[in-house]
DNA sequence: TCTAATTAAAGAATATATTCTTTATTAAAA
DNA sequence: TTTTAATAAAGAATATATTCTTTAATTAGA
Protein backbone atom coordinates (compact mmCIF):
# COMPACT_ATOMS: atom_id res chain seq x y z
CA UNK A 1 0.00 0.00 0.00
CA UNK A 2 1.01 3.26 -0.79
CA UNK A 3 1.82 5.70 2.26
CA UNK A 4 -0.54 8.52 0.67
CA UNK A 5 2.37 10.87 -0.03
CA UNK A 6 0.16 11.78 -3.56
CA UNK A 7 1.78 10.14 -6.32
CA UNK A 8 5.82 9.78 -6.53
CA UNK A 9 8.68 8.80 -4.12
CA UNK A 10 10.26 11.39 -6.01
CA UNK A 11 12.16 14.59 -4.02
CA UNK A 12 9.97 17.75 -3.43
CA UNK A 13 12.49 20.38 -5.01
CA UNK A 14 14.17 22.90 -1.76
CA UNK A 15 13.06 25.81 -3.50
CA UNK A 16 9.61 24.62 -3.46
CA UNK A 17 10.18 23.64 0.47
CA UNK A 18 11.31 27.01 1.33
CA UNK A 19 8.39 29.00 -0.16
CA UNK A 20 5.75 27.07 1.61
CA UNK A 21 6.47 28.58 4.98
CA UNK A 22 5.79 31.86 3.32
CA UNK A 23 2.34 30.48 1.71
CA UNK A 24 1.77 29.38 4.95
CA UNK A 25 2.39 32.77 7.12
CA UNK A 26 0.55 34.71 4.17
CA UNK A 27 -2.65 32.54 4.37
CA UNK A 28 -2.64 32.89 8.06
CA UNK A 29 -2.83 36.69 7.65
CA UNK A 30 -5.04 36.21 4.85
CA UNK A 31 -7.38 33.44 7.22
CA UNK A 32 -7.46 36.30 9.93
CA UNK A 33 -8.99 39.31 7.76
CA UNK A 34 -11.70 36.68 7.04
CA UNK A 35 -11.18 35.20 3.65
CA UNK A 36 -12.30 31.64 3.18
CA UNK A 37 -11.17 30.86 -0.65
CA UNK A 38 -8.64 32.07 -2.09
CA UNK A 39 -6.73 31.45 -5.71
CA UNK A 40 -3.14 31.34 -7.23
CA UNK A 41 -3.45 34.34 -9.50
CA UNK A 42 -4.65 36.25 -6.28
CA UNK A 43 -1.70 34.73 -3.85
CA UNK A 44 0.79 35.32 -6.53
CA UNK A 45 -0.18 39.01 -7.27
CA UNK A 46 0.34 39.75 -3.28
CA UNK A 47 3.58 38.04 -2.83
CA UNK A 48 4.60 39.17 -5.80
CA UNK A 49 6.12 35.53 -8.10
CA UNK A 50 4.38 33.50 -10.67
CA UNK A 51 1.05 32.32 -10.34
CA UNK A 52 1.96 29.15 -12.23
CA UNK A 53 4.31 28.57 -9.17
CA UNK A 54 2.10 29.17 -6.36
CA UNK A 55 -0.06 25.91 -8.20
CA UNK A 56 3.06 23.79 -8.82
CA UNK A 57 4.42 24.21 -5.06
CA UNK A 58 1.19 23.38 -3.75
CA UNK A 59 0.76 20.48 -6.03
CA UNK A 60 3.50 18.59 -3.77
CA UNK A 61 1.10 18.55 -1.41
CA UNK A 62 -2.29 16.49 -1.41
CA UNK A 63 -4.16 20.21 -1.17
CA UNK A 64 -6.65 19.66 -4.71
CA UNK A 65 -8.07 23.76 -5.79
CA UNK A 66 -11.08 24.08 -7.28
CA UNK A 67 -11.46 26.21 -10.90
CA UNK A 68 -12.44 29.89 -10.61
CA UNK A 69 -12.66 29.59 -7.06
CA UNK A 70 -9.42 28.57 -5.66
CA UNK A 71 -8.25 27.11 -2.72
CA UNK A 72 -10.48 26.79 0.76
CA UNK A 73 -8.19 28.52 3.16
CA UNK A 74 -8.32 26.48 6.16
CA UNK A 75 -7.80 23.31 5.27
CA UNK A 76 -5.01 24.81 2.94
CA UNK A 77 -3.42 26.09 6.08
CA UNK A 78 -3.73 23.07 8.05
CA UNK A 79 -2.92 20.41 4.81
CA UNK A 80 0.43 22.67 4.47
CA UNK A 81 1.03 22.63 8.20
CA UNK A 82 1.21 18.88 8.32
CA UNK A 83 3.01 18.28 4.63
CA UNK A 84 5.68 20.78 6.61
CA UNK A 85 6.14 18.82 9.59
CA UNK A 86 4.94 21.33 11.65
CA UNK A 87 1.91 20.00 13.53
CA UNK A 88 4.07 17.35 15.23
CA UNK A 89 6.40 18.29 17.54
CA UNK A 90 9.64 16.83 17.22
CA UNK A 91 12.30 16.54 20.46
CA UNK A 92 15.72 18.38 20.02
CA UNK A 93 18.98 18.55 21.48
CA UNK A 94 21.15 21.36 21.57
CA UNK A 95 25.01 21.33 21.09
CA UNK A 96 26.63 24.90 22.11
CA UNK A 97 24.84 27.16 24.08
CA UNK A 98 26.77 30.64 23.40
CA UNK A 99 25.13 33.60 22.00
CA UNK A 100 23.79 32.04 19.23
CA UNK A 101 22.54 29.04 20.94
CA UNK A 102 21.10 30.92 23.80
CA UNK A 103 19.02 32.71 21.12
CA UNK A 104 17.47 30.24 20.04
CA UNK A 105 16.68 28.61 23.60
CA UNK A 106 14.67 31.66 24.30
CA UNK A 107 13.09 31.65 21.06
CA UNK A 108 9.11 30.57 21.61
CA UNK A 109 8.40 30.62 18.01
CA UNK A 110 10.33 26.93 17.32
CA UNK A 111 7.55 24.88 19.22
CA UNK A 112 5.08 26.31 16.81
CA UNK A 113 6.64 25.30 13.74
CA UNK A 114 7.40 21.97 15.44
CA UNK A 115 10.40 21.81 17.15
CA UNK A 116 11.42 21.67 21.22
CA UNK A 117 14.49 21.17 23.02
CA UNK A 118 14.39 18.75 25.60
CA UNK A 119 18.14 19.48 26.95
CA UNK A 120 21.41 21.44 25.35
CA UNK A 121 24.97 20.38 26.01
CA UNK A 122 28.37 22.60 26.29
CA UNK A 123 31.97 22.31 27.80
CA UNK A 124 31.92 25.99 29.45
CA UNK A 125 31.28 25.47 33.08
CA UNK A 126 29.62 28.71 33.08
CA UNK A 127 26.59 27.06 31.56
CA UNK A 128 26.72 23.45 32.56
CA UNK A 129 24.26 22.99 35.18
CA UNK A 130 22.24 25.70 34.34
CA UNK A 131 19.04 25.98 32.90
CA UNK A 132 17.56 28.26 30.05
CA UNK A 133 13.58 28.55 29.36
CA UNK A 134 13.14 25.04 31.23
CA UNK A 135 15.80 23.56 28.92
CA UNK A 136 18.51 21.71 31.30
CA UNK A 137 22.13 22.15 30.11
CA UNK A 138 24.23 19.11 30.66
CA UNK A 139 28.27 18.86 29.92
CA UNK A 140 28.33 17.08 26.01
CA UNK A 141 30.10 13.85 28.20
CA UNK A 142 26.90 13.57 29.88
CA UNK A 143 25.26 13.06 26.24
CA UNK A 144 28.43 10.63 25.23
CA UNK A 145 27.82 8.70 28.07
CA UNK A 146 23.86 8.37 28.11
CA UNK A 147 21.58 9.70 25.19
CA UNK A 148 21.42 6.97 22.79
CA UNK A 149 17.87 7.31 23.43
CA UNK A 150 15.50 10.48 23.20
CA UNK A 151 15.68 12.71 20.42
CA UNK A 152 16.83 12.41 16.76
CA UNK A 153 17.17 16.03 15.69
CA UNK A 154 20.26 18.19 17.16
CA UNK A 155 20.88 21.72 16.66
CA UNK A 156 24.32 22.65 16.01
CA UNK A 157 25.97 25.74 17.19
CA UNK A 158 29.17 25.83 18.71
CA UNK A 159 32.19 27.29 16.93
CA UNK A 160 33.70 26.68 14.06
CA UNK A 161 36.66 25.05 15.07
CA UNK A 162 34.73 22.20 17.06
CA UNK A 163 31.94 21.85 14.49
CA UNK A 164 33.27 18.58 12.98
CA UNK A 165 33.94 16.87 16.20
CA UNK A 166 30.48 17.96 18.07
CA UNK A 167 29.19 16.53 14.31
CA UNK A 168 30.65 13.18 15.19
CA UNK A 169 29.64 13.02 18.55
CA UNK A 170 26.11 13.91 17.90
CA UNK A 171 25.73 10.58 15.39
CA UNK A 172 27.76 8.48 17.22
CA UNK A 173 24.78 9.46 19.89
CA UNK A 174 22.04 8.37 17.63
CA UNK A 175 20.96 11.78 16.26
CA UNK A 176 19.95 11.28 13.01
CA UNK A 177 19.67 15.15 11.67
CA UNK A 178 21.77 18.23 11.86
CA UNK A 179 20.10 21.74 11.78
CA UNK A 180 23.79 22.96 11.29
CA UNK A 181 24.13 26.65 11.91
CA UNK A 182 27.72 26.81 11.79
CA UNK A 183 29.29 28.16 8.34
CA UNK A 184 31.57 24.72 8.30
CA UNK A 185 30.59 21.60 5.79
CA UNK A 186 30.52 19.25 8.26
CA UNK A 187 30.92 15.62 7.06
CA UNK A 188 28.64 12.71 7.69
CA UNK A 189 27.45 9.65 6.42
CA UNK A 190 24.29 9.64 3.74
CA UNK A 191 21.91 8.26 5.87
CA UNK A 192 22.35 11.41 7.91
CA UNK A 193 20.20 14.69 6.90
CA UNK A 194 22.27 17.77 7.32
CA UNK A 195 20.53 21.05 6.83
CA UNK A 196 22.57 24.33 6.75
CA UNK A 197 21.92 27.63 8.02
CA UNK A 198 24.53 29.61 8.01
CA UNK A 199 23.48 33.21 8.33
CA UNK A 200 26.46 34.75 6.99
CA UNK A 201 25.76 33.09 3.76
CA UNK A 202 22.61 34.97 3.61
CA UNK A 203 24.37 38.23 4.62
CA UNK A 204 27.16 37.75 1.95
CA UNK A 205 24.08 37.42 -0.69
CA UNK A 206 22.85 40.49 0.43
CA UNK A 207 25.86 42.77 0.17
CA UNK A 208 26.37 41.39 -3.42
CA UNK A 209 23.18 42.40 -4.63
CA UNK A 210 23.56 45.48 -3.13
CA UNK A 211 26.73 46.53 -4.63
CA UNK A 212 25.31 45.52 -8.12
CA UNK A 213 22.67 47.40 -7.71
CA UNK A 214 24.24 50.88 -6.26
CA UNK A 215 27.04 50.03 -9.03
CA UNK A 216 24.32 50.03 -11.80
CA UNK A 217 22.33 52.93 -10.91
CA UNK A 218 25.25 55.02 -10.94
CA UNK B 1 36.02 52.49 -17.90
CA UNK B 2 34.75 49.06 -16.13
CA UNK B 3 34.64 48.78 -12.92
CA UNK B 4 36.98 46.05 -12.12
CA UNK B 5 34.43 43.28 -11.74
CA UNK B 6 35.85 39.99 -13.69
CA UNK B 7 34.51 40.36 -17.06
CA UNK B 8 31.17 40.74 -17.10
CA UNK B 9 27.69 42.69 -15.48
CA UNK B 10 26.04 39.65 -14.94
CA UNK B 11 25.12 38.35 -11.55
CA UNK B 12 26.52 36.18 -9.48
CA UNK B 13 24.46 33.13 -8.87
CA UNK B 14 22.76 32.81 -5.64
CA UNK B 15 23.88 28.90 -4.68
CA UNK B 16 27.45 29.94 -5.67
CA UNK B 17 27.50 33.02 -3.07
CA UNK B 18 26.34 30.99 -0.30
CA UNK B 19 28.76 28.28 -0.93
CA UNK B 20 31.60 31.15 -0.67
CA UNK B 21 31.01 31.25 3.08
CA UNK B 22 31.53 27.57 3.36
CA UNK B 23 34.90 28.15 1.52
CA UNK B 24 36.14 30.53 3.41
CA UNK B 25 35.55 28.93 7.09
CA UNK B 26 37.38 25.85 5.15
CA UNK B 27 40.08 27.98 4.35
CA UNK B 28 40.32 29.92 6.98
CA UNK B 29 41.10 26.17 9.29
CA UNK B 30 43.54 24.87 6.35
CA UNK B 31 45.39 28.42 6.92
CA UNK B 32 45.69 28.00 10.62
CA UNK B 33 46.75 23.79 9.79
CA UNK B 34 50.16 26.14 7.96
CA UNK B 35 48.85 25.15 4.48
CA UNK B 36 49.75 27.80 1.76
CA UNK B 37 48.19 26.23 -0.98
CA UNK B 38 45.24 24.31 -1.73
CA UNK B 39 43.60 22.73 -4.54
CA UNK B 40 40.09 22.38 -5.87
CA UNK B 41 40.63 18.45 -6.03
CA UNK B 42 41.68 18.84 -1.96
CA UNK B 43 38.97 21.32 -1.18
CA UNK B 44 35.93 19.57 -3.03
CA UNK B 45 37.24 16.25 -1.29
CA UNK B 46 37.56 17.55 1.72
CA UNK B 47 34.16 19.43 1.68
CA UNK B 48 32.44 16.42 -0.28
CA UNK B 49 31.22 18.75 -3.33
CA UNK B 50 32.12 18.71 -7.41
CA UNK B 51 35.56 19.70 -8.17
CA UNK B 52 34.52 21.94 -10.79
CA UNK B 53 32.31 23.63 -9.04
CA UNK B 54 34.88 25.49 -6.74
CA UNK B 55 36.91 26.48 -9.57
CA UNK B 56 33.40 27.84 -10.91
CA UNK B 57 32.00 29.52 -7.87
CA UNK B 58 36.24 30.99 -7.44
CA UNK B 59 36.22 32.37 -10.63
CA UNK B 60 33.28 34.79 -9.94
CA UNK B 61 36.02 36.13 -7.90
CA UNK B 62 39.18 37.89 -9.46
CA UNK B 63 41.27 34.81 -7.91
CA UNK B 64 43.51 32.90 -10.65
CA UNK B 65 44.71 29.44 -9.48
CA UNK B 66 47.66 28.35 -10.87
CA UNK B 67 47.79 24.72 -12.50
CA UNK B 68 49.11 21.46 -10.81
CA UNK B 69 49.49 23.66 -7.56
CA UNK B 70 45.91 24.99 -6.76
CA UNK B 71 45.08 28.40 -5.16
CA UNK B 72 47.29 30.27 -2.46
CA UNK B 73 45.78 30.39 0.90
CA UNK B 74 45.86 33.74 2.25
CA UNK B 75 45.49 35.67 -0.90
CA UNK B 76 42.31 33.46 -1.40
CA UNK B 77 41.55 34.02 1.72
CA UNK B 78 41.94 38.15 1.35
CA UNK B 79 40.17 37.95 -1.94
CA UNK B 80 36.83 36.12 -0.88
CA UNK B 81 36.93 38.22 2.06
CA UNK B 82 36.64 41.30 0.16
CA UNK B 83 34.22 39.75 -2.39
CA UNK B 84 31.91 38.79 0.06
CA UNK B 85 31.98 42.49 1.51
CA UNK B 86 33.10 40.65 4.84
CA UNK B 87 36.34 43.19 5.28
CA UNK B 88 34.63 46.89 5.17
CA UNK B 89 32.19 47.35 7.72
CA UNK B 90 28.75 48.26 6.80
CA UNK B 91 26.40 50.05 9.52
CA UNK B 92 22.85 48.76 10.19
CA UNK B 93 19.75 49.18 12.52
CA UNK B 94 17.58 47.08 13.51
CA UNK B 95 13.73 46.84 13.92
CA UNK B 96 12.09 44.96 16.41
CA UNK B 97 14.03 44.11 19.21
CA UNK B 98 12.35 40.90 20.57
CA UNK B 99 13.95 37.70 21.24
CA UNK B 100 15.67 37.11 17.63
CA UNK B 101 16.52 40.47 17.81
CA UNK B 102 17.99 40.72 20.93
CA UNK B 103 20.09 37.53 20.12
CA UNK B 104 21.43 39.32 17.02
CA UNK B 105 22.42 42.19 19.27
CA UNK B 106 24.80 39.90 21.17
CA UNK B 107 26.22 37.98 18.42
CA UNK B 108 29.44 39.14 18.27
CA UNK B 109 29.97 37.34 14.88
CA UNK B 110 28.17 39.65 12.70
CA UNK B 111 31.16 42.09 13.19
CA UNK B 112 33.23 39.53 11.65
CA UNK B 113 31.38 39.51 8.50
CA UNK B 114 30.65 42.97 8.15
CA UNK B 115 27.95 44.21 9.74
CA UNK B 116 27.57 46.49 12.78
CA UNK B 117 24.21 47.18 14.06
CA UNK B 118 24.34 50.95 15.44
CA UNK B 119 21.08 51.60 16.49
CA UNK B 120 17.86 49.16 17.03
CA UNK B 121 14.08 50.14 17.14
CA UNK B 122 10.99 49.12 18.81
CA UNK B 123 7.74 50.25 20.20
CA UNK B 124 7.90 47.99 23.69
CA UNK B 125 8.13 50.65 26.28
CA UNK B 126 10.22 47.64 28.35
CA UNK B 127 13.00 48.06 26.04
CA UNK B 128 12.66 51.60 24.51
CA UNK B 129 15.34 53.68 25.89
CA UNK B 130 18.01 50.54 27.31
CA UNK B 131 21.38 49.37 25.65
CA UNK B 132 22.37 45.80 24.58
CA UNK B 133 26.05 45.21 23.90
CA UNK B 134 26.53 49.36 23.64
CA UNK B 135 23.46 49.52 20.98
CA UNK B 136 21.31 51.87 22.22
CA UNK B 137 17.10 51.27 22.01
CA UNK B 138 14.72 53.83 20.55
CA UNK B 139 10.90 54.08 19.50
CA UNK B 140 10.27 53.98 15.73
CA UNK B 141 9.03 57.12 15.82
CA UNK B 142 12.53 58.39 16.31
CA UNK B 143 13.28 56.70 13.11
CA UNK B 144 10.71 57.93 11.45
CA UNK B 145 11.30 61.99 12.47
CA UNK B 146 15.10 61.79 12.39
CA UNK B 147 17.10 58.82 10.45
CA UNK B 148 16.78 59.94 7.09
CA UNK B 149 20.83 60.02 6.91
CA UNK B 150 23.34 56.73 8.33
CA UNK B 151 22.62 53.41 7.89
CA UNK B 152 21.25 51.82 4.72
CA UNK B 153 20.79 48.32 5.64
CA UNK B 154 18.31 47.20 8.32
CA UNK B 155 17.41 44.04 9.73
CA UNK B 156 13.80 43.05 10.46
CA UNK B 157 12.74 40.75 13.45
CA UNK B 158 9.53 42.51 14.31
CA UNK B 159 5.88 40.31 14.61
CA UNK B 160 4.78 38.64 11.19
CA UNK B 161 1.44 41.19 11.25
CA UNK B 162 3.81 44.13 11.32
CA UNK B 163 5.98 42.82 9.14
CA UNK B 164 4.96 45.35 6.04
CA UNK B 165 3.94 48.28 8.14
CA UNK B 166 7.81 48.36 9.62
CA UNK B 167 9.17 47.92 6.18
CA UNK B 168 7.13 50.40 4.58
CA UNK B 169 8.88 52.83 7.33
CA UNK B 170 12.08 51.42 6.64
CA UNK B 171 12.22 52.30 2.95
CA UNK B 172 10.51 55.64 4.06
CA UNK B 173 13.56 56.18 6.37
CA UNK B 174 16.05 55.39 3.65
CA UNK B 175 16.40 52.34 3.90
CA UNK B 176 18.10 50.24 0.59
CA UNK B 177 18.56 46.38 2.37
CA UNK B 178 16.63 44.64 4.64
CA UNK B 179 17.62 41.47 6.14
CA UNK B 180 13.80 39.49 6.65
CA UNK B 181 14.15 37.03 9.32
CA UNK B 182 10.19 37.09 9.21
CA UNK B 183 8.95 34.43 7.18
CA UNK B 184 6.89 36.93 5.61
CA UNK B 185 6.98 38.10 1.68
CA UNK B 186 7.33 41.97 2.16
CA UNK B 187 6.79 44.09 -0.64
CA UNK B 188 9.12 46.94 -1.72
CA UNK B 189 10.14 48.76 -5.21
CA UNK B 190 12.67 46.91 -7.25
CA UNK B 191 15.71 49.43 -6.31
CA UNK B 192 15.20 47.82 -2.73
CA UNK B 193 17.38 44.89 -2.13
CA UNK B 194 15.22 42.18 0.11
CA UNK B 195 17.37 39.15 1.44
CA UNK B 196 14.66 36.59 3.57
CA UNK B 197 16.23 34.58 6.23
CA UNK B 198 13.40 32.50 7.52
CA UNK B 199 14.77 29.55 9.82
CA UNK B 200 11.24 28.12 9.53
CA UNK B 201 11.81 27.26 5.75
CA UNK B 202 14.78 25.66 6.51
CA UNK B 203 13.48 23.65 9.50
CA UNK B 204 10.54 22.55 6.83
CA UNK B 205 13.38 21.12 4.79
CA UNK B 206 14.80 19.56 7.49
CA UNK B 207 11.57 17.65 8.34
CA UNK B 208 11.03 17.10 4.94
CA UNK B 209 14.23 15.16 4.04
CA UNK B 210 13.80 13.47 7.65
CA UNK B 211 10.46 11.75 6.61
CA UNK B 212 11.59 10.97 3.02
CA UNK B 213 14.99 9.07 4.50
CA UNK B 214 13.49 7.20 7.43
CA UNK B 215 10.06 6.16 4.67
CA UNK B 216 12.81 4.65 2.60
CA UNK B 217 15.03 3.03 4.45
CA UNK B 218 11.88 1.05 5.83
C1' DT C 1 66.07 17.90 -21.11
C1' DC C 2 62.09 15.12 -21.59
C1' DT C 3 57.99 12.77 -19.80
C1' DA C 4 54.14 12.02 -16.91
C1' DA C 5 50.85 13.55 -13.77
C1' DT C 6 48.06 17.18 -11.88
C1' DT C 7 45.59 20.99 -12.21
C1' DA C 8 42.70 25.50 -13.58
C1' DA C 9 39.73 27.07 -16.82
C1' DA C 10 36.58 27.14 -20.63
C1' DG C 11 32.92 25.25 -22.84
C1' DA C 12 29.56 21.31 -23.73
C1' DA C 13 26.23 18.30 -21.91
C1' DT C 14 23.10 17.20 -18.53
C1' DA C 15 20.00 18.01 -14.79
C1' DT C 16 16.98 20.95 -12.38
C1' DA C 17 13.78 24.73 -11.76
C1' DT C 18 10.80 28.24 -13.55
C1' DT C 19 7.70 30.14 -16.72
C1' DC C 20 4.64 29.71 -20.61
C1' DT C 21 0.86 27.33 -23.07
C1' DT C 22 -2.96 24.54 -23.43
C1' DT C 23 -6.95 22.15 -21.67
C1' DA C 24 -10.84 21.23 -18.98
C1' DT C 25 -13.73 22.80 -15.33
C1' DT C 26 -17.12 25.60 -13.22
C1' DA C 27 -19.16 29.59 -10.98
C1' DA C 28 -21.38 33.67 -12.23
C1' DA C 29 -23.60 36.56 -15.58
C1' DA C 30 -26.56 37.09 -19.58
C1' DT D 1 -30.27 27.62 -20.32
C1' DT D 2 -26.32 29.44 -22.57
C1' DT D 3 -22.33 32.18 -22.56
C1' DT D 4 -18.38 34.22 -20.48
C1' DA D 5 -14.52 34.68 -17.60
C1' DA D 6 -11.56 32.80 -14.13
C1' DT D 7 -9.15 29.21 -12.62
C1' DA D 8 -6.34 24.59 -11.43
C1' DA D 9 -3.60 21.39 -13.41
C1' DA D 10 -0.72 19.11 -16.74
C1' DG D 11 2.75 19.30 -19.85
C1' DA D 12 5.99 21.98 -23.03
C1' DA D 13 9.37 25.40 -23.45
C1' DT D 14 12.69 28.11 -21.50
C1' DA D 15 16.08 29.50 -18.19
C1' DT D 16 19.33 28.37 -14.76
C1' DA D 17 22.65 25.55 -12.35
C1' DT D 18 25.56 21.59 -12.06
C1' DT D 19 28.47 18.17 -13.82
C1' DC D 20 31.23 16.28 -17.48
C1' DT D 21 34.78 16.81 -21.11
C1' DT D 22 38.48 18.87 -23.26
C1' DT D 23 42.45 21.83 -23.42
C1' DA D 24 46.55 23.96 -22.07
C1' DA D 25 49.72 24.88 -18.56
C1' DT D 26 53.39 23.59 -15.48
C1' DT D 27 55.50 21.30 -11.71
C1' DA D 28 57.94 17.33 -10.28
C1' DG D 29 60.30 13.42 -11.42
C1' DA D 30 62.91 10.39 -14.81
N1 LIG E 1 26.22 34.21 17.09
C1 LIG E 1 25.52 34.29 15.96
O1 LIG E 1 24.56 35.03 15.86
C2 LIG E 1 25.89 33.47 14.81
C3 LIG E 1 25.40 33.79 13.57
C4 LIG E 1 25.70 32.97 12.49
C5 LIG E 1 26.49 31.85 12.70
N2 LIG E 1 26.99 31.57 13.89
C6 LIG E 1 27.79 30.37 14.06
O2 LIG E 1 27.25 29.60 15.10
C7 LIG E 1 28.27 29.02 15.86
C8 LIG E 1 28.13 29.48 17.28
O3 LIG E 1 28.25 30.88 17.33
P1 LIG E 1 28.19 31.67 18.69
O4 LIG E 1 28.31 33.11 18.36
O5 LIG E 1 27.01 31.23 19.47
O6 LIG E 1 29.54 31.18 19.39
P2 LIG E 1 29.86 31.19 20.94
O7 LIG E 1 31.33 31.11 21.06
O8 LIG E 1 29.13 32.28 21.60
O9 LIG E 1 29.23 29.82 21.47
C9 LIG E 1 29.76 28.56 21.20
C10 LIG E 1 29.43 27.63 22.38
O10 LIG E 1 29.86 26.30 22.07
C11 LIG E 1 30.46 25.76 23.22
N3 LIG E 1 31.36 24.67 22.87
C12 LIG E 1 32.66 24.74 22.50
N4 LIG E 1 33.16 23.51 22.28
C13 LIG E 1 32.17 22.64 22.52
C14 LIG E 1 32.08 21.23 22.50
N5 LIG E 1 33.13 20.47 22.13
N6 LIG E 1 30.92 20.66 22.83
C15 LIG E 1 29.88 21.41 23.18
N7 LIG E 1 29.89 22.75 23.24
C16 LIG E 1 31.03 23.36 22.91
C17 LIG E 1 31.16 26.93 23.87
O11 LIG E 1 31.39 26.66 25.24
C18 LIG E 1 30.15 28.04 23.66
O12 LIG E 1 29.23 28.11 24.71
C19 LIG E 1 29.58 29.44 15.24
O13 LIG E 1 30.02 28.42 14.39
C20 LIG E 1 29.22 30.68 14.45
O14 LIG E 1 30.04 30.79 13.32
C21 LIG E 1 26.70 32.35 14.97
N1 LIG F 1 12.50 34.07 17.70
C1 LIG F 1 13.13 33.34 16.77
O1 LIG F 1 14.10 32.64 17.01
C2 LIG F 1 12.64 33.39 15.37
C3 LIG F 1 13.07 32.42 14.50
C4 LIG F 1 12.68 32.52 13.16
C5 LIG F 1 11.88 33.57 12.75
N2 LIG F 1 11.45 34.49 13.63
C6 LIG F 1 10.63 35.60 13.16
O2 LIG F 1 11.24 36.79 13.55
C7 LIG F 1 10.26 37.73 13.94
C8 LIG F 1 10.50 38.13 15.35
O3 LIG F 1 10.44 37.00 16.18
P1 LIG F 1 10.62 37.11 17.73
O4 LIG F 1 10.52 35.73 18.27
O5 LIG F 1 11.84 37.90 18.05
O6 LIG F 1 9.32 37.94 18.14
P2 LIG F 1 9.09 38.80 19.45
O7 LIG F 1 7.64 38.95 19.61
O8 LIG F 1 9.91 38.24 20.56
O9 LIG F 1 9.74 40.21 19.08
C9 LIG F 1 9.17 41.15 18.20
C10 LIG F 1 9.54 42.55 18.63
O10 LIG F 1 9.07 43.49 17.67
C11 LIG F 1 8.55 44.59 18.35
N3 LIG F 1 7.59 45.32 17.52
C12 LIG F 1 6.28 45.07 17.34
N4 LIG F 1 5.73 45.97 16.51
C13 LIG F 1 6.71 46.82 16.16
C14 LIG F 1 6.76 47.98 15.34
N5 LIG F 1 5.70 48.41 14.68
N6 LIG F 1 7.94 48.62 15.21
C15 LIG F 1 9.03 48.16 15.86
N7 LIG F 1 9.04 47.08 16.66
C16 LIG F 1 7.90 46.42 16.80
C17 LIG F 1 7.93 44.01 19.59
O11 LIG F 1 7.77 44.98 20.58
C18 LIG F 1 8.93 42.94 19.96
O12 LIG F 1 9.93 43.44 20.79
C19 LIG F 1 8.92 37.05 13.75
O13 LIG F 1 8.40 37.43 12.50
C20 LIG F 1 9.27 35.59 13.74
O14 LIG F 1 8.37 34.88 12.94
C21 LIG F 1 11.83 34.42 14.93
Amino acid sequence: MPTGNKKKNQLVPEPALRRMPCYLSYLKLAQKEGMKHISSTFIARDMGVDPTQVTKDLSYTSIVGKTRVGYEVEPLIEELESFLGFTVVDEAYLFGVGSLGTALLHDHGLKQFGLKVIAAFDVNPEVVGKTIEGVPIYHIDEFKNKNRTGAIIGILTVPVGNSQEVTSIMVEGGIKAIWNFTPVTIKVDDDIVVQNTSLYAHLAVMFNRLKVKSSSSK
